[in-house]
DNA sequence: AAAAATTATTAATCTTGATTAAGAAATAAG
DNA sequence: CTTATTTCTTAATCAAGATTAATAATTTTT
């Protein structure tokens, strides 16, 4: 097994190496090249991913054409679309990696076998679930809160490496409003 | 076992009556009167609550001092702090019954015994994890790609009775926008 | 049934951030 | 190294929704 996922498995449940082995043997390690999709929109997404290395986005198009960032997914963060998984609907939404990346698949059907042979995995995941949930409110809530320009600065201050590394317009789409827009929040200050 | 929760959980995960009667050991029924918290912020919410009867509202209070409603709680639904219940952090959120109501009470500490009692437990609430997780990024989607109006357009639509069954300025802190201007919107159509 | 409290409406004015349209910088590719 | 592509900036105009303030309607309490 992965250290990286290896370790972060073990900060939410208590498992053996034996147990990480059996964990291990459903996971298929995938190189993904730069702008490479994992799953485009309106095919089913059929499973999670755990990165390794590299950097996604999550993204749907809206009427307008505009790409709207759902969710950026950086090492050591599992990503996939929830929706389109579980319910084995066409997704709406396109992973993308912005940069070359490494992940390792774990299919949705070999979960469900997962889930019988290793039942801690079944806690695993709603601890997950649960902490994404918690994080997906937090944005909400920033979003109800603050104004484009805090939760900019709010979104720097807490991840300034990341603020780095992808597009600013990127940003800008995650954060909710136009690239022009952030620019203008950037000029006042410097 | 109460009628509805057993029916509830059976659409999630397949389960006897006695496994269905040891859940029901950690429940505690309790009634509430229209405008009484079940907890209120700075405090540690201790527990989840299954609405048998009545409408709450989950809101904090924004720094200009107006109440933001994250979420509405009715009849066959969970709602509880995730955050402070996981985390043992003082909630920034309130929970106040918006009718009378009835619910049963499942404690945190409790839930931790009921997983290892009912390892079925860790699965039905991952299910609820996973399936409250979607329905945020849902509503976060909305928000970023509908204005006011269709957003209050979308939510009458789909959720008519709802509509009806509480104030308004309630449905448009929820929307994220002001009684005002939902009042606008109102006025427009008819 | 009157008084008090809560909820809803209307309208004028103001602000945040979108839109449009150029052009400038920076990166990548040949 | 030089052309093409991608990303970022600036500025003018515009629109969605906030704010303020007053009043009206409804519901609850006495």
């Amino acid at each position: 097994m992965n250290r990286n996922l290896a370790e972060y498995i073990r900060r939410y449940i208590e498992i053996d190496d034996d147990e990480l082995a059996i964990f291990n043997s459903f996971l298929k390690e995938r190189d993904v090249d730069k702008k490479q999709y994992l799953f485009r929109s309106a095919s089913v997404c059929k499973s999670k991913y755990f990165i390794l290395e590299g950097c996604f986005r999550l993204f749907y198009v809206d009427k307008k054409g505009n790409e709207q960032i759902m969710h950026f997914g950086i090492e050591n963060w599992w990503i996939t679309d929830y929706d389109s998984l579980l319910n084995k609907t066409p997704s709406e939404l396109n992973l993308q990696a912005i940069e070359g990346s490494k992940v390792l698949e774990l299919n949705g059907i070999d979960l469900e076998d997962l889930y019988d042979q290793l039942p801690k995995a079944e806690r695993l995941f709603r601890i997950i679930a649960q902490k994404t949930y918690i994080a997906s409110q937090r944005r909400l809530q920033f979003m109800f809160s603050l104004s484009g320009e805090e939760m900019y600065e709010k979104f720097r201050d807490f991840n300034p490496a990341f603020t780095q590394r992808v597009p600013q317009y990127m940003l800008a789409s995650y954060l909710g409003f136009t690239p022009e827009f952030l620019s203008k929040i950037r000029g006042k200050k410097s």
